[in-house]
Parts: C-alpha cells; sequence; structure tokens
DNA sequence: TTGAAAGCGCTAACAG
DNA sequence: CTGTTAGCGCTTTCAA
C-alpha cells in the first residue's frame, strides 16, 4: 500500500493540489467548506505530508548533524539528549554520529552530513584539522574547541573549573598533585585546565605533574591497568586530578583495589559532573559542567547562524564544585 | 554562495547530467574520457550530490529512528552507540528521539519520523498503545517489548536474569529480598524479570516482596529519597534486586549513607551491566545484558524488514553474571 | 478564493 | 557509449 500523496488528497477532496498545500500549511485563503473537504481526505486517508518533497523543494532539511566521541559516554549521552531535546522544541531532528575521535571517522560523517544537507552540525568531536572545517562552508558550532574564526564556540569555563579542582585538592592538604589528562576530551579543552592546574599549583609552591593517558575513549580496562600499576609499589601521589570523571572513577577503584583508602590516602576530584554521575556515584568530588546550558547555547548559537542571524562568537559557561567525600 | 548541482557539473564537464549520474553512482558504460571529465568538474566546483533529491527520486531515505526513553541513561547511551554504529556501516543514517517514555512525545515522535520518510524504526521505549503501532505500516523493530505480531522483538533473556539476579542473593545467604521495580524501562520487560524473581523465590521458600518506584527515568533524586526512608528505622530486607543499575546505585549509596555496610548488612545486585557502570562501578554485582548484539540483532532484522527479506520475529539473547562485592 | 503549471536535483526509461 | 526527457511530491508564482 503506497503512502497517499498531496495529489490523492487534491483529488478526493475534489480540489486542487495548490489548495491542498495551502490548507497543509495555512497559507493564503481558504473558505472553510474548501477546508473542510480537505481535512476529511486527509483523514479518510491517512495522509502524511512527505517531508523529504518539501525539503527538497525548500531547500531546508531541518536537520541538524551532532559530531561526538560516543553516546556511552554519560557527558556526551546527556548533551545529546539536551541538545535533542532543545532541536525538536524548533522543529529540528538530530542525526547522531559517533566519531570514536577517529580523524577519517569524523571526516566521513563530515561529508555524509553535507550529502544529507542538515541546515548545520554540532561538533563535540574535533580531530579533523581546523583548515578543513573552514573549507565546508556549513553552519557549524562547535563545543569546546576553537576551531576558526567562523566557528562559535560553547564550553564551560575550563580554566576556572581546573583551578578550582586543583584548589579543591590543595585545600584537602595534598602535596603532590597528579594531574591526568586523556584524550578523553578535546587537546585544547585539556590545555585549559591543565593549565589552570599548573599555575594553582605554582602558586601554592607545589610541583605539577602531568600525565597524559592516550587511550581512546573506549578503552576503560586499558586505563585501569596503567592506575594499577602506578599504584602497585605504593602511593605516589597524595591527590589527583582526573581528566574527567570516569577516569576518576578508574582510579579511585584502582586506588581501593590496592588497599588503600579514599580520601585518607588518596583524594580524587574528577571533571564534568553529569547527572548520571552524581546519581551513581554521589561521594566523588568533581566539577559540574552545565551541561544543559552549553546544549542551549550551542542550539540557539546554531539555529541563529542557520537564520543568518548574527550570532556571538564564543560563549563561556561558569562550572561548579561538587562536594562529593573524595577530596 | 549556492551549492553546485548536477546539472552545473554537466555543464563545466560539457556532457548530459545523465553521464554525471552515471559516473556518480557508476551505473551503466561510460568511457574513461568522460568519466575523468566528470570527475574534474565536480572536483572544481565541490561538487556535493545531494542526497535528499535522490531520496526524493527513490523514495528511499536510508533514515533509521531511534526512539529511546532517553540517552543519558547509560544502557540507552551505549544502546544508541552500537546502534548508530551498526547502522553506519549499512549506509544509514540515525535520527535519534529521546522520549523521555512520555506517551504523547513519542506519539509526536513517530508521526516525524513518518514525515522524515524514514526507513524503519527501532523503538526502545514503548508506552504508544499496541494497537497504535499497528496503524503505523511502517518497518519497525522493538527492543525489549512485544508490541504486535507484525514487528519483531530483540532482547535479553529477561526471565533467566531475574532468576540469575534472585539466585546470586539467595546463595549469599539472603532471605528478606526486595525486587524493586521501576520505570526505567518497559512493563512487560519487567514482569519476565519479577516473574522470575517471584519463582525463583517461591522454589526457595522465601516471601516476595515487590517495590514499585514509579519515578521517571530521570527523577534520580526522588528515588534517592524513598530508598533513604526505607531505611531510616532499620534494614528491612538483606538483599535488594534492583530494576537497573542506575537504581542499585541509588539504593547502595542510600545504604552507606545510612550507615550499613554492603555486603555485610545488605547485599545488591543490579541489571543491565553496562561497559560505563562496569567502568565507574566495577564493585556492583550486575546482570550483564549483550547490549551490542542486542544493537546488531535489532539492526540486522530492521535492514531485513526493509529489504523485505522475511525476518525473525523474535530474538533473545543470553545474560550473564558479573560478579562484583555487593552480592 | 481557487487552479494550472513550472521547477527544486536527481534517476531511469528510451532513443540515438 | 551518451543524451533527451519525464517525472518523484511539494510549493509557489501567476492567472483566472
Amino acid at each position: 500500500m503506497k503512502k497517499a500523496t498531496i495529489h490523492d488528497v487534491a483529488k478526493k477532496a475534489g480540489v486542487s493540489v495548490t489548495t491542498v498545500s495551502r490548507v497543509l500549511n495555512n497559507r493564503g485563503y481558504i473558505s472553510d467548506e474548501m477546508k473542510e473537504k480537505v481535512m476529511t481526505a486527509i483523514k479518510e486517508l491517512n495522509y502524511i505530508p512527505n517531508e523529504i518533497a518539501r525539503s527538497f523543494f525548500t531547500n531546508k532539511t531541518n536537520f541538524v548533524g551532532l559530531i561526538v566521541p560516543t553516546t556511552s559516554n554519560p557527558f556526551f549521552g546527556e548533551l545529546t539528549f539536551h541538545i535533542e531535546k532543545k532541536l525538536s522544541t524548533k522543529g529540528y531532528k538530530l542525526f547522531i554520529c559517533n566519531s570514536i575521535n577517529d580523524v577519517e571517522t569524523e571526516r566521513v560523517y563530515l561529508r555524509l552530513l553535507q550529502e544529507k544537507r542538515v541546515d548545520g552540525i554540532i561538533v563535540g568531536s574535533h580531530n579533523v584539522d581546523i583548515e578543513e572545517y573552514e573549507g565546508y562552508g556549513m553552519n557549524i558550532v562547535s563545543i569546546d574547541r576553537e576551531l576558526t574564526a567562523n566557528i562559535p564556540i560553547v564550553q564551560c569555563d575550563n580554566y576556572d573549573g581546573g583551578r578550582l579542582a586543583t584548589e579543591t585538592l590543595i585545600g584537602s592538604g595534598c602535596k603532590r598533585i597528579l594531574c591526568i589528562t586523556g584524550d578523553a576530551r578535546v587537546k585544547t579543552t585539556a590545555r585549559a585546565r591543565v593549565s589552570a592546574y599548573e599555575d594553582r599549583m605554582r602558586e601554592a609552591g607545589l610541583e605539577p605533574q602531568i600525565m597524559e593517558i592516550s587511550f581512546s575513549l573506549s578503552e576503560n580496562d586499558k586505563k585501569r591497568v596503567v592506575m594499577e600499576n602506578l599504584f602497585s609499589e605504593s602511593l605516589p601521589f597524595d591527590g589527583i586530578f582526573a581528566g574527567d570523571d570516569v577516569m576518576a572513577s578508574i582510579v579511585y577503584h584502582a586506588a581501593l583495589k590496592k588497599g588503600y583508602k579514599v580520601p585518607e590516602d588518596l583524594k580524587i576530584v574528577g571533571f564534568d559532573g553529569t547527572e548520571m554521575m552524581r546519581t551513581v556515584f554521589p561521594t566523588l568530588t568533581t566539577i559540574i559542567q552545565p551541561i544543559e546550558q552549553i546544549a542551549e547555547a550551542a542550539v540557539d548559537l546554531l539555529l541563529d547562524k542557520i537564520g543568518e542571524k548574527k550570532a556571538e562568537n564564543k560563549i563561556v559557561l561558569p562550572i561548579a564544585l561538587h562536594k562529593g567525600s573524595t577530596a
């Protein structure tokens, strides 16, 4: 049973397709009588307008693409949720793309999204070179990384977050604090946090120590092994600022497994503070990113660009401390 | 700068649009010379085929819709990830829809997805009445709930999971075991787990006790309050089988907060066993759902339906126990 | 207030 | 091997 078209409706209602179109879009003048006839025909035929045809004509799809490393990660899972919710109130539908932080995958998605003629793209995973983004001539908004002058960016105050995290550890009496940075998030973002960490450490007369764990997001087992090895002899640190909450959890459980106590022997501060994390691991002290606001800002910015309104170039949202008992 | 069309390419290459179409789709015979000219023109114009126009013509979008309660939940976050990954290898793009388990929202999404002419829908959130799904005449695959005879279902062996969870608690010496079921997942699914729990309890000569927590997925704070109240006087139970791992985490932290020890005073078993949970809360004993396999099976089934191949009607995948230290 | 007709970008007969 | 042409379902001038 093929789907009914506007022609079927027109025929059934005994009017022209133009009239049907008018009724559908509530445009122009139509007599109540006509409207009635058309509505009835639509009901009877179970007619559902073909948005693809409409998009084809209007050259506007109301599609938005979202590229993230993986929706499995709680930060991106929540980000995806909020972005989709916000977009759907504006009549847009969201294509999800899990890049796994892989350059080639990301590039393929960028291409596909263009083929699908999305009206815009929100990028939360950025491994492709900056110059490439320039070439796309698309409406793009970035989360957490400055791509180019033409691409607005939304982010939390990473520097402030890094400072607050470090401050919290120092305030708890830590002297040997390790900062773990992974590729869980983009380099530039991590950089601001690490810079803040370094600055705050130096201010306190402490020696910054940075560990880069370059496994991809999904390789949590490997990260766990690294941490367990780190803790196997003795505890080389009394405080750890982890790149994100997942990493913080790994650190936490590795420490416990090796017989150390948190926070007595080791204090831990994470980053992200998703709702989910605060539910399943409420005792983890962490820096809360305002994910919902980030999502909303990104959507607003993107829709401004799509609507060719002038949009801000950069939005920085405040972080907050979630005080658990790990630091 | 408007995007180049197939006509622009044809003009630039000095050939007909048909020829361009042929090289694009690698169909029919074309001389190398022609192909060369076309390729050059494509490069120069930075031409990107308009998939919307193609879809419009072929009446096939290569879009799939996924309806879940929320990607914030680790189970659905991972499910979304795997489904998208699998689909993308098959040339499909995924629309994500967060229904928040709300009937009306779900209904709206169903409508929108049809307007967008998706080739199929995977439903992981089912609140709309069964009869409604019947009417859609679409390619639908369900995860975790039997909708109608025409809609294939993929699920883990919920009954077995419920049994194993209960068995684990009994095996650890629990006598007063509570089964918490929420609306975190669909009723029918929960029912199989609960039935298994009841059966196993009776076999062991124990009294089944079921608590229904009917807050929505996102209202974790409310669930926490309920649990803390439950534990405020004394511990009415020595074992809890929670509906999912998030609920299990809430139970766990509520118990700790009230001064009880896990597993000494209270043993806990969860459900889902996502990668994420096993990373951030590895000590939680839980039932592992084979999420990746569920995702793959659902996609395979859906693509079979889309391709009008005969598809299975029901696929049940095995669960496994993740033995942590909470039970 | 309504209808006829053109055309969005692409593919597929059908001719050459 | 290549080109001409007729739509796919919809919206929108332009006429009536």
